[in-house]
DNA sequence: TTGACTTATATGTCTAGACATATAATCGTG
DNA sequence: CACGATTATATGTCTAGACATATAAGTCAA
């Protein structure tokens, strides 16, 4: 075994470390369950100090390669088939990035007293004003998803005033909310008269459903549905690690 | 500005500097493209070496949450609204987890010269033998998703011998085949004759499908198509960074 | 055999330095 | 003013130690 055969001048000695580990990994020389060498024989086998091979190993750690244990040592982790890296793009960039056309469509926009169905749509228990915002986005001029949100108007106050006839609401929220935590649920539906007529398609057609919470601080801010015609989107999402 | 209010006394020195700026981040305090002190400030506020507090900062930026720039600084990131992580387990592990019994059941399985069709679904130009299985997983003996696999034997020739009549194949190559790397594509469809009787629900239904892509070392293994009933099935993702 | 105690050891964290390096800012010159 | 050279500085990497701590493994008694 000769870990440091390697000798592509990277930049520095501790990612050279990384990577020969994570290529032994990789291509299943060390598979899950195998000890990597101990601290101190990567030491002497680099000759560096421990802190330099730590680093490396640490960083292994924190991206789920490997599982360090007290006293045991370092193992390779097995894989983790149910995590994957979902792409959902901004919508717009997402058409742009196609190369295609984009096209944005108010078709509707309300300021309200929360319902009941508001309310549990949102999660909050208090009653308050939100607006409910309805519109298409289309590729070339062809229907590519329509979008029904909700916007708790405690949670941005400055939503009541903004304009979304001409930029969408995904991206206003985006330049005026910092930071949050979104869930996504897809599923599938088929399609209903109104919707079908909005993404122009048939009746019955199959529909790919994004609905998306979004929150910050434990605090709801908007809730939005997406309908994709199932037959032409497609949600691609690529992951490494078996 | 009181950087080391939180005194809660967690493990680490510099586990803590990292929380307190994540906190900062997360809550919005500190906004995208906002500088962070310098890591000689925070040596100073919290009265360590500058090694502790450049290993809280080095994994902040390993966790994209900030950039650090030689010489300006470190800033912290526009939240990458893009990128969600998405579970999809193990359908045995993800059905046991709902505290539901796991039911499996071999619909068909093939071993043929691979067809035009086959090569074109794996993504492989040389004719070859391959494994086609058909089969079902349900839920408490409710129908909970269809699996329709094709194993290219050439890189997994063991499968021709398995028994996949017990054992779901997906199991069985999660334990022989150490490292992949793989891609999902999630649509809609709407249920067949042959979909609708497997899935015990009627046609015209809508269905959830994924699209999975297996492969190693830029050779393919599997490539497996699952179908959900749509109104049923539901696939959640969360991520931070919104 | 089993359970409680002890010990050895690998990792976890930290220090007080060092030099390297990219680059923002400044200074000088045409 | 524009542009190239210089300088200051924040991060990047590394060292040779140190002590803390969890725990696998061994020891011993009931």
């Amino acid at each position: 075994m000769s870990l440091a055969t390697d000798t592509t001048d990277q930049p520095t000695l501790y990612k050279r470390i990384r990577a020969d580990i994570e290529k032994r990994i990789l291509t299943g020389e060390w598979p899950p369950g195998h000890r990597i060498p101990f601290e101190h024989e990567l030491v002497a086998r680099y000759g560096c100090s421990r802190m330099t091979v730590n680093k490396a190993l640490s960083e292994l750690a924190q991206a789920d390669l490997i599982e360090r244990r007290r006293r045991a040592g370092s193992f390779v982790r097995r894989p983790q088939h149910q995590s994957a890296v979902l792409k959902i793009a901004d919508i717009r960039a997402e058409i742009t990035a196609l190369g295609r056309g984009y096209g944005y469509e108010l078709i509707g926009r309300k300021l309200r007293a929360a319902t009941a169905a508001d309310r549990d749509r949102l999660g909050v228990k208090k009653a308050g004003k939100v607006v409910a915002i309805t519109c298409r986005h289309s590729a070339d001029n062809v229907p590519f998803a329509v979008e029904d949100r909700l916007i708790d108007l405690a949670s941005v106050p400055d939503a009541a005033t903004a304009d979304f006839s001409r930029e969408p609401p995904g991206s206003w929220l985006l330049h005026h909310v910092p930071w949050t935590e979104a869930e996504h649920t897809i599923s599938a539906i088929v399609a209903d008269d109104r919707t079908a007529e909005a993404l122009d398609i048939a009746v019955g057609a199959p529909c790919l459903v994004i609905d998306r919470y979004t929150w910050r601080s434990a605090r709801t801010i908007t809730a939005v549905r997406l309908l994709y015609p199932g037959d032409s989107h497609r949600l691609v999402a690529r992951f490494k690690g078996g």
